[in-house]
DNA sequence: AAGCTTCACGTACATTCGTACTTGAAGGAC
DNA sequence: GTCCTTCAAGTACGAATGTACGTGAAGCTT
């Protein structure tokens, strides 16, 4: 619906933290981030505004301090990330990258009857 | 390996084209966009001469001619390109991906049945 | 109250990206 | 042999991106 900038790489990374984190403030982002992945705190700070200014956060201050919140749904920014992938890596084509997930990477033997379920499930509702 | 720069949205595009149908001039390329992908000429020799500086690509002259083929496989640079996805959207986690992808995406039958083949395959595999 | 710490906010800045135009040479049409 | 078309190669250029630093106010420590 609403047509937002997409989202860039750093900023993915932090608009997750702030789906996993729920509201928060840059430093609670800063401290949320997967260990390894070295940022500056200037540079969430940044990507916190950016997302702001994108569309897919908003932010109120608490005192002095500023407290960031998702605005939009994960799981439609996901839809759209994904949806673009697919158009231009894959052509329009959802199946190979299905394909590519469930045998070239690690998906553990839980996971795989999980999924088969999710299937089988699937297949009766469509019928 | 092969340390190379990713590839951008763009890039993506015209990389896919380049292993869709094997070495190609710019205007074969050109050619082969998704209808309703309207793209100048000359941005795609753009991308086309970025995609060989960034090492996704090598060309020669044929007569006058620039020939372009692909460099990288498509396997590999989707891996790395859904690896850094998974990475950033999802903390690295695959299955909300492949979940997303055949839960909240069109799956026609036969794909879904395809899919189960191929999971109870990898079960059998891994036992 | 003097000094350290923590923020918000503004600014910075080189690089990459998307998207194309320009120029000049080479081939083909007539 | 003149004109049109097609290339390669160079250049352009504003916007987005990754990554941060500087400044000044507010709060915390002793």
């Amino acid at each position: 619906m609403v047509d937002r900038p997409s989202l860039s790489k750093g900023e993915m990374e932090v608009a997750r933290l702030l789906w996993e984190i729920g509201p928060a403030t840059v430093r609670q982002t800063f401290e949320a981030l997967p260990k390894g992945r070295r940022m500056d705190f200037s540079t969430v700070q940044t990507y916190l505004r950016r997302l702001e200014k994108k569309g897919y956060a908003a932010s109120t201050l608490d005192g002095r301090i500023r407290v960031y919140a998702a605005r939009a749904k994960a799981r439609t920014v996901i839809r759209e990330t994904v949806d673009d992938l697919v158009q231009r890596l894959f052509g329009g084509e959802t199946f190979p990258l299905v394909r590519h997930l469930v045998e070239d990477r690690g998906i553990d033997s839980e996971e795989l009857a999980e999924l088969r379920k999710l299937i089988v499930r699937l297949e009766k509702e469509q019928s």
